[in-house]
RNA sequence: GAUCUCGUAGCUCAGCUGGCUAGAGCACUUGACUUUUAAUCAGGGGGUCCUGGGUUCGAGUCCCAGCGGGAUCACCA
């Protein structure tokens, strides 16, 4: 194993704290009875005896030596604190070796300390603990990265100096980012909140949270590759989840008026700036509904959420933008919205001039595209980008959607909708099509674009279709992306900034 | 999967048309300093220049291949 001088260092003072009884890993719990923000929040000048004893942990981040004296910031999970520690207050006795040798030498940046003393304001104005016991909790032995700020007096704002930033490091160890950039943890803080204000929204309306099943004989309701996967002891070939919609549907036929997950789901598929391998879906659905009031609800969900994480406002900052998250929001047919961008009515195309139209715009396509795939193609080349306030497409081409109901007075389409943001998708939504006959054709439909070698065309599910045949209620159904929800609502453009542990490739 | 691009100290980066022992700031280390805050001051140490080949008297630099990252595209309703 190669150490660098740093590490070598650090380690030969782990050994030195040990041969002075010093254990770097202690056992035992530290308890703590504040926190750097509430501290720095709530400290009064006209009353310090409200905080004459706290306990706090962390790691020591900065250390600024001056003699016998010694300033050190704190970072707990909240936040940093300055720590005072002058050299006789930590001292047993005449034994100043604490200071000396302990604080002075022993101790590194980013070691975890726990400390006890009292609050004061330091004649520069910083609210500063003043330590007056001082206890190793746990020892770093890496380095961390040095990133330093300075606010600038003329401007006001924070100036980061040798920030850590390559993103591979970042993504790769995440626990290193967290610790150095309080910008990447608040965006994970706001994930959190985005899906504790969305749960939260749904109990309230008396909707079950449910968990069905990872792995699936079939994949089903949505079109793409599966990861595959085999079970020993029943000898079968699984898949890992590409969505959960059938499960959920079966739920409802099984009597429940509203049903949600919030769950991973995996597709065998390429990675870019918005697409994981594993992502984050919610779906919900609901009986007795119909897509119209889904737009509602819709609307009042997301307002509920941005609400929730932006101190009850409902306009986010996204990129150049500001995002209205206050419905009501803009209702726009497929066709419609084609007319309004590109000027011409598909409405009544046939596929013939449908393509040439697409070659008039100069969109590529395939022999293979049928109408609505065309359609698509248009809506993606020419509609999608310009939609930057939450806005509603409605009423797509049948052919596209082989789990949405009839639309009851349009002909050829169905009811169906996606929300847009900033040009990106990141809701779809049916009135669910619970006709077991046409929900047979339907399947029976994919299974014709399967044979001419369509690999996205959907299975047949006996058993889906026998839950529709004992009876489903009509039902509206919902799925959101969360990831890119979160990236949205934290003002983040790639999907590897509100993941955790993006997928990469292996290290060595 | 394709194209472009990047990989130098713990971090952020410089390193020219190939040419002395590969540099800077921070970090580290030794010393000074009892209210500092990008602390300061004086000294010191630290490198698989991503890996492997090649060209050359000589490669961090040029060429080829590989590994890893990023961007664009394809794929992903």
């Amino acid at each position: 194993m190669h150490l660098s001088e740093q590490e070598i260092i650090r380690r030969e003072h782990l050994e030195e704290l040990r041969s002075m009884g010093i254990d770097p890993y202690p056992a035992e719990a530290f308890v703590v009875n504040a926190l750097a923000s509430d501290i720095k929040a709530q400290f009064n000048d006209d009353a310090p005896e409200q905080f004459e004893t706290v306990a706090i942990a962390g790691r020591m981040m900065v250390v600024r030596e001056k003699g016998k004296v010694t300033f050190a910031e704190l970072q707990d999970s909240s936040g940093r604190i300055q720590l005072y520690i002058s050299r006789s207050d930590i001292a047993d006795g005449e034994n100043f070796e604490m200071y000396d040798v302990v604080l002075k030498r022993l101790l590194d940046f980013g070691d975890y300390i726990g400390i006890k003393g009292f609050v004061f304001r330091t004649r520069m104005g910083e609210i500063t603990v003043h330590v007056k016991e001082l206890k190793l909790l746990s020892k770093s032995l890496r380095p961390l990265p040095m990133v330093k700020t300075r606010v600038n007096e003329a401007t006001g704002e924070t100036e980061v100096y040798d920030a850590f930033t390559d993103p591979e490091q970042r993504y790769r160890m995440r626990y290193v980012d967290l610790t150095v950039n309080p910008q990447v943890k608040a965006a994970f803080i706001t994930r959190s909140r985005i899906i504790s204000a969305m749960r939260s929204f749904f109990d309230a309306k008396g909707w079950l949270e449910v968990e069905t099943p990872i792995l699936q004989p079939i994949h089903g309701g949505a079109a793409a590759r599966p990861f595959e996967t085999h079970h020993n002891t029943l000898d079968m070939k699984l898949y890992m989840r590409i969505a959960n919609e059938l499960y959920l549907k079966r739920l409802i036929a099984g009597g429940f008026d509203g049903v949600y997950e919030i769950g991973k789901m995996f597709r065998n598929e390429g990675m870019d700036r918005t697409h994981n391998p594993e992502f984050t879906a919610m779906e919900i659905y609901v009986a007795y509904k119909d897509y119209y009031w889904m737009m509602e609800m819709v609307e009042q969900c997301l307002e509920h959420i941005a609400r929730a994480i932006n101190q009850d406002n409902p306009v986010l900052n996204f990129g150049e933008h500001e995002i209205n998250y206050a419905g009501p929001y803009r209702r726009l047919s497929m066709y419609d919205s084609i007319k309004e961008y590109t000027g011409v009515d598909i409405s009544e195309m046939d596929e013939t001039q449908l393509r040439d139209l697409c070659k008039q715009l100069h969109i590529d396509i395939d022999n293979t595209m049928g109408r609505g795939k065309l359609i698509d193609e248009i809506f993606g080349a020419k509609v999608e980008k310009n939609l930057i306030q939450p806005t509603y497409i409605i009423d797509y081409p049948i052919e596209m959607s082989p789990l949405a109901k009839k639309h009851r007075s349009k002909a050829g389409l169905v009811e169906r909708f996606e929300l847009f943001v900033s040009g990106k998708e990141i809701a779809n939504a049916y009135s669910e099509l619970n006709d077991p006959i046409d929900q047979r054709e339907r399947f029976e439909d994919q299974l014709q674009l399967a044979a001419r070698g369509d690999h996205e065309a959907m299975a047949m599910d006996e058993d889906f279709l026998r839950s529709l045949e004992y009876g489903m209620p009509p039902t509206s159904g919902l799925g959101i992306g969360i990831d890119r929800l979160t990236m949205f609502m934290t003002n983040n453009h790639t999907i590897q900034e509100v993941l955790f542990f993006p997928q990469m490739r292996a290290e060595h």
